[in-house]
RNA sequence: CGGGGAGUGGCUCAGCCUGGUAGAGCACUUGGUUCGGGACCAAGGGGUCGCAGGUUCAAAUCCUGUCUCCCCGACCA
């Protein structure tokens, strides 16, 4: 098969391989609508089992489920200044239904997120403090007119999870804030293998209408860095304006303090640029889909006998919980088959053959395996009673293994810089430490001079005084500042 | 929204300049031979040429509009 079926390189052309790589392994096509995709079921099955995790994760700390429309009043986006004035070009409205026009006042706006018209539920369900904290979450779809859309990372409809929050005291939901994020820190780290930092966006990145907003941010293998998860202090913005009022301990009416926070299928998006190769699909066994297939090889009778020995292997790797497939589709050749689950992303790939068959063994093959200077990756020959186990371990080194090489990634690419001259000609380097001084005009000049933006001010980032790399100002300490998605 | 490129069977593209009843490779279907890194032979099926107007006896081809995608910017998860 000629050289046209295999992908562009990353090096060749990043975006190029990317949007290939996304239809050749079958997880989304175009729509024929504007900036909307269609999420295929190899897509899907990863978001599901994404779903799955967090939905877990948000259990275990307390939070439940619930619906709310996807048609909003117009009206209540505009209660909140700050949220329509962020939120305004972005919104599809609708102005006919029924047959007619709807008059101004009667329009629709289609969720562009639901912190407006959960607070007109929260505001009736709430009366006291015992009805705090209320911690809930929802699973849904919303729509944000974009400009300019990039599969996964950026669509005008995206799902996502939205968490709502309401809390006594600021301080309660202050540490609601930083819980969640640390379950999104949790879940990128563990499960998406995806290294990302903590830590607050400055005021101009903030959510619109949000008194702090956090986010974890990761690192693409372009080095381009993509905020994978926020989390907002709402304070008493929308309480006050929706009338989310409780009676305190103190007899008296006070408005709820609140939060919000939201993963999207865009973590799909970051789980391809963080970890694919050149190959195609690369996904960390714990959200890959199928985690095992096992490719049967030979011809006649001997496959018949690899098959029976195939099916059998299946089942053993089912008993021990695994996701595992078996390929013995005989119009396909082994080596089409082996190009084929490399750009889907299968974590372990076996090859059950006749030559197995002989020294009862069968071979492995990671995907990430190291490769050959012909491209080939390492084999490895697994005796067949040790199939289980050996896979098990595998996987579980596959896994480790993602996450140390992105953070080696990460970390080969951030830098401190020290002048703004310095900054511009590293710009497309990675992640830079700088010093600013906070000012949202500097920061301002910067996105537009060097197209770079602040990306968030890391916990764990120490916070030593310096001078602001453009004005020379005083600044408390370094933010992170990056090209990004 | 600005600059650049592109829309022709599922995919990659030729044909367009110079209008005359639509092609190739891959993929797909059937049969056979193959099978440990993208197999081969044979026979088939599939296209209102992105869409809408216009010019013309005649439009994939010329003109106008429009939609979509890709690349580079501005806006954003």
């Amino acid at each position: 098969m000629a050289s046209s079926d295999k992908l562009p390189t990353r090096a060749e052309n990043f975006s190029e391989w990317y949007v290939e790589l996304i239809q050749r392994a079958k997880l989304a096509d175009y729509s024929d609508v504007k900036g909307c995709m269609v999420i295929r079921p190899n897509g899907y099955a990863i978001w599901e089992n994404m779903q799955r995790v967090l939905d877990g994760m948000f259990k275990e700390t307390g939070h439940v489920n619930a619906y709310f429309p996807l048609l909003i009043p117009e009206e209540y986006l505009e209660r909140e200044k700050d949220h329509v004035e962020g939120f305004k070009p972005q919104l599809a409205v609708v102005g006919y239904a029924g047959g007619a026009p709807l008059e101004k006042g009667q329009r629709y706006v289609i969720r562009p997120t639901s912190e407006t018209i959960i607070n007109r539920s929260f505001a009736k369900w709430i009366q006291s403090y015992r009805d705090l904290p209320m911690l809930m979450n929802q699973w849904a779809n919303v729509m944000r007119w974009e400009m300019r859309t990039r599969l996964f990372l950026r669509t005008t409809e995206f799902l996502w999870q939205e968490g709502h929050t309401c809390h006594e005291t600021d301080e309660q939901a202050q540490e609601e804030t930083l819980r969640m994020l640390d379950v999104y820190r949790t879940f990128a780290e563990d499960y998406m293998a995806m290294p990302v930092l903590c830590g607050q966006k400055t005021e101009s990145e903030k959510f619109p209408g949000a008194v702090r907003t956090y986010s974890i941010e990761a690192m693409m293998q372009d080095k381009k860095a993509l905020q994978a998860g926020t989390s907002h202090h709402l304070g008493q913005n929308f309480a006050k304006m929706f009338d989310t009022q409780f009676q305190g301990r103190d007899g008296k009416q006070h408005h709820a303090w609140q939060t919000s926070w939201g993963v999207s299928t865009r973590l799909i998006g970051a789980l391809i640029l963080t970890h694919s190769d050149d190959a195609g699909l690369v996904v960390p066994p714990k959200l890959a889909d199928r985690q095992v297939v096992i490719i049967v090889v030979g011809k006649g009778d001997e496959r018949t006998k690899a098959k029976e020995k195939a099916f059998a292997l299946a089942a053993d790797f089912k008993t021990a919980g695994l996701r595992v497939s078996v390929d013995d589709d005989e119009s396909k050749n082994p080596g089409f088959k082996y190009a084929e689950y490399e750009l889907q992303g299968i974590c372990l790939r076996i090859e059950l053959g006749p030559k197995d068959l002989e020294k009862g063994t069968c071979v492995m093959v990671r995907r990430d395996a190291e490769r050959d200077p012909a491209g080939k990756p390492k084999k490895e020959f697994v005796p067949l009673d040790q199939a289980v186990a050996h896979a098990q371990s595998t996987l579980d080194a596959m896994q480790k293994s993602l996450l140390e090489k992105a953070k080696a990634f990460r970390a080969a690419n951030t830098f401190e810089v020290n002048s703004y001259d310095e900054m511009k000609k590293r710009a497309d380097d990675g992640f830079l430490l700088a010093h600013w001084n906070g000012d949202a005009k500097v920061e301002k000049q910067i996105k537009e001079e060097t197209g770079l933006t602040t990306r968030n001010r890391p916990f764990d980032l120490k916070q030593e005084p310096g001078k602001c790399v453009v004005t020379g100002d005083p600044s408390p300490g370094r933010i992170v500042f990056s090209k990004a998605y």
